[in-house]
DNA sequence: CAGTGGTCTAGACCACGCT
DNA sequence: GCGTGGTCTAGACCACTGT
């Protein structure tokens, strides 16, 4: 037995797929069907199967099947999408919006979201992170970013309260705010100088992965960010949740010597 | 049936982990005990135990026994990790290298790595990463870094053959060069003054798993990097593999308007 | 109601590490 | 040689989906 038998298996399929032959949303063979065609006991049969829905090649649905898992098209973030939201305020008019949404060639209005903000004191990390003291009453703004319907981003970010309460900032019917972010703070006079991004990957919570759509075992890229206006912290997300197998984080690291 | 019986066991072993009962490094009972202890099947045990594995939890070693593995530190990658480079080639003894090692406060010397140098043709994408024609030879370098033995990233990167061949980059017995990439170049008169990375995440393939000594259910991230001189691609590594329960990637974007 | 994937059992043989 | 985890089999019952 040079390979296990559930690996020949699995890497039969895995080559079925990749080729084409099993093309993306198409049934796998029942598993008693494969039984039959691979001469190999049930539990064999289904451990194989394990060993590509693990890989995130397929998904099983009980009663129903195994399918190859439909493969979604790449939205790029790229590395000047904060410039762009800076630039777009004085040059361009708001219907061209971010390079967040242009990237994909849609405009903000093809956007919908969930809304949800709420009045929350500063716990030990977004403390941290904004450079205040515990307990500093903060705006807290989560969203749910969506894209012709189909889900995006999950995002919770945090804003002084002193900064913004009362402003149409702290107003969720302004929602969603052509430029972001970096253009809401603008109407304040708040200038963003600097965006710090702090990238990491884990498998979804069960919640996570029903609201971004993606199967249990896709997993997601976490984004803790913090915009700086003349060096100080002035916004904190500390969990920008996007599905991994749609997005790709696009950067550039310049080196001339400063 | 509330729950499945092996998801009962899992989660019994998974709070004695998380407790402390069970602390790392300590060895689980066999699974011959725990079909006693659980008045369960063997293969039921097993797969409460493939659970836990997945998750990264533990590690079972043929005819040894499982384990709780021991858990790692995050290591951040900087933002500024390249700058380093290019300053401490400068102005810093070679010894003290890259953030890349100074963020876990290790220097080179405690890095191995397998090295695998080989000549290969431009594929289509390679091609376009660094703008050259499909088919030009390439040195293609597979690295495996470990520290202390525990492994930290895999990487294959390609540089034109043309202006790498027959130099002290193109001889595998230099690695690992204190200083990385950008100090190899350096002394080739090339100086990179830009990097850009595509980040991805995806879960990792058995082999991937394996040399990363990572759960089949723990995801990786993906760095596709190029590096420019002038605007000039001149190194392109295209599949960067780091573990995702270890790393964190650090981003930091300038507005200032230029 | 027939067929599906999910769970579970009670056996079996194997390669491998330890002592 | 004994105990370990890794593989595999041939059954069984269940909850659920589709028609």
């Amino acid at each position: 037995m040079a390979q296990p038998r559930y690996q020949q298996i699995a890497d039969d399929i895995r080559r079925r797929i990749a080729s084409g032959v099993l093309p993306p949303g198409a049934p796998l063979s029942s598993e008693t069907e494969m039984v039959v065609e691979y001469g190999a006991a049930r539990e064999t049969i289904r451990k194989a199967i394990a060993t590509l829905r693990a890989e995130g090649l397929i998904s099983t649905a009980k009663a129903r099947g195994s399918f190859v898992r439909p493969r979604w098209p790449i939205r790029r973030l790229g590395a000047d999408r904060y410039k762009v939201e800076t630039r777009q305020r004085d040059e361009q008019p708001a219907e061209k919006a971010t390079s967040f949404t242009k990237d994909q060639g849609i405009d903000w209005s093809a956007y919908t979201m969930d809304k949800d903000f709420t009045e929350v004191p500063a716990d030990e990390r977004l403390a941290e992170l904004l450079q205040v003291a515990v307990g500093t009453p903060l705006l807290r703004r989560h969203f749910v970013f969506r894209s012709h319907g189909v889900p995006q981003q999950i995002s919770t970010s945090y804003l002084l309260l002193d900064m913004v309460g009362g402003t149409p900032v702290a107003d969720p019917t302004n929602e969603p705010w052509p430029g972001g972010n970096i253009a809401q703070l603008a109407t304040l006079g708040i200038t963003v100088d600097q965006v710090r991004e702090q990238v990491r990957t884990r498998m979804p919570t069960l919640d996570e992965a029903r609201t971004l759509g993606i199967g249990e075992s896709v997993p997601v890229l976490t984004i803790t960010r913090t915009m700086l206006a003349a060096g100080r912290p002035v916004e904190a997300a500390v969990d920008i949740v996007l599905p991994g197998d749609r997005v790709e984080l696009d950067y550039v690291i310049d080196l001339g010597s400063p």
